[in-house]
DNA sequence: GATACTGCTTGCGCCAACGCAACGATACTG
DNA sequence: CAGTATCGTTGCGTTGGCGCAAGCAGTATC
């Protein structure tokens, strides 16, 4: 299925300094995939044969300990790349990366990396980019997890939320996509029972409005004065 | 002071892709600089003009929160490039790097980054692979702060020491640099009470042995099985 | 070799958050 | 539209690890 719209991807910050031959040729290599929700894009510890790209939908990658603990790495947000483990010198991928909204995302073959790596520098300058803002991401979240307490992880985690897949409503700020209190715990590194009650105090002091995988946010700014230490 | 030895960095895997001339060309842009104990190469929030190699000696990236609480992010061992802040896209340092002991260090302003990765693709690479790892390691420390308790993290975070800094003696491993309780406090995301508590209970079981910023492994063996889960 | 300094140890009380458990509520399924 | 699975809420007992505080032991200073 090649032959991708280049329309689709021209917007990117990563493809901005291609020229409009050079896409072309990425995009020759590449093939189009659909995920429902609950669907892996591959599994952790598979073979890295593939990278890709989230065209539309949103994915969670998450990672499992070896005593069958689940968190949550990272969300995947259209747009962004991901399973690029051969660029990381690993032939495996780390994580396994889930559909949590119906996706569609664009699958290249590891090899078209190297070559387009040399080809043009500017794909790497941008990926390193996106490399770098990934571990200054983790580098705040492992502060976050080693300095503060739980209450402000979570608004910390659902401030991200609301930024990265914010949608603005009448009521407030919608998260975008199914979300479960099992799923904020994973991301914040606590449990599904604590989640929900720091949630239902929010409700009840109408910061937030809960739901059934469902998260809206009235007060963003209280929330980010919770975030930040009084 | 210009001209620095090549053979001091011919043996880095980052730059192991290089010719002679080119490696050459890239030194005579550099500095080199000498840090004593508890001095800072650069401060957190400040300009990012320059990026750095680290030579010899050890040094500890800090953050501090708002409240003034600080962790280490990571340590920073010789071969160890750090600094690169514009290649990740960003005007300022994000943390502190401070020597734990005497160090030397590279330094090269940060316009000559743009400048070799444009001309030298491999260095791209070898980048990017460099930051890839430290993203990996970034979230193997995110899934133990999420799902380990205090000890099994002290217990990792003492085995990740040994391994880049550990030093055969007869007795068993000791790890090359002075290192508090407090710096393993801050590593792991626990308070200085704790790690002593936790490393006398180990002393008592002659799996360490500890001493004024010293720490001496004596059965590695066992303090592996203590930090994967019985 | 006395003084100050900095880093390490240990005891004790306390609380945030976990784990268990039971119960509601909402969405899918045939 | 009952039946089932999944997801969310809430109560309660327990505990890991934090914070305070006091004391100890090396290391540097003059």
């Amino acid at each position: 299925m090649a032959g991708i719209d280049p329309s689709l991807v021209r917007a990117l910050p990563l493809f901005s300094k291609l020229s409009a031959a050079e896409l072309d040729m990425l995009l020759e290599q590449a093939t189009l995939r659909r995920f429902a929700v609950g669907e892996a894009v591959f599994e952790q510890g598979a073979a890295a044969t593939q990278f890709f790209l989230l065209l539309h939908g949103r994915l969670k990658v998450t990672q499992v300990t070896a005593d069958g603990q689940q968190i949550i790495v990272r969300m995947v947000h259209p747009g962004d790349i991901f399973g690029f483990a051969k660029a990381l010198q690993r032939d495996d991928y780390p994580g396994t990366p889930t559909a949590s909204a119906e996706s569609v995302v664009i699958c290249w073959p590891t090899q078209v990396w190297d070559l387009f790596i040399e080809k043009n520098p500017h794909l790497a300058v941008n990926a390193m980019q996106t490399i770098g803002q990934r571990l200054q991401e983790a580098h705040t979240r492992i502060r976050e997890m080693a300095t503060e307490e739980v209450e402000r992880r979570v608004a910390h985690a659902v401030l991200r939320l609301i930024i990265q897949a914010g949608k603005t409503e009448s009521a407030g700020i919608r998260i975008d996509f199914p979300i479960s209190r099992q799923d904020i715990a994973e991301m914040t590194g606590t449990t599904l029972h604590t989640v929900s009650r720091i949630l239902s105090a929010w409700e009840a002091k109408g910061l937030v409005k809960g739901g059934r995988q469902k998260l809206l946010v009235r007060d963003a700014t209280a929330l980010r004065e919770l975030a930040e230490g009084d």
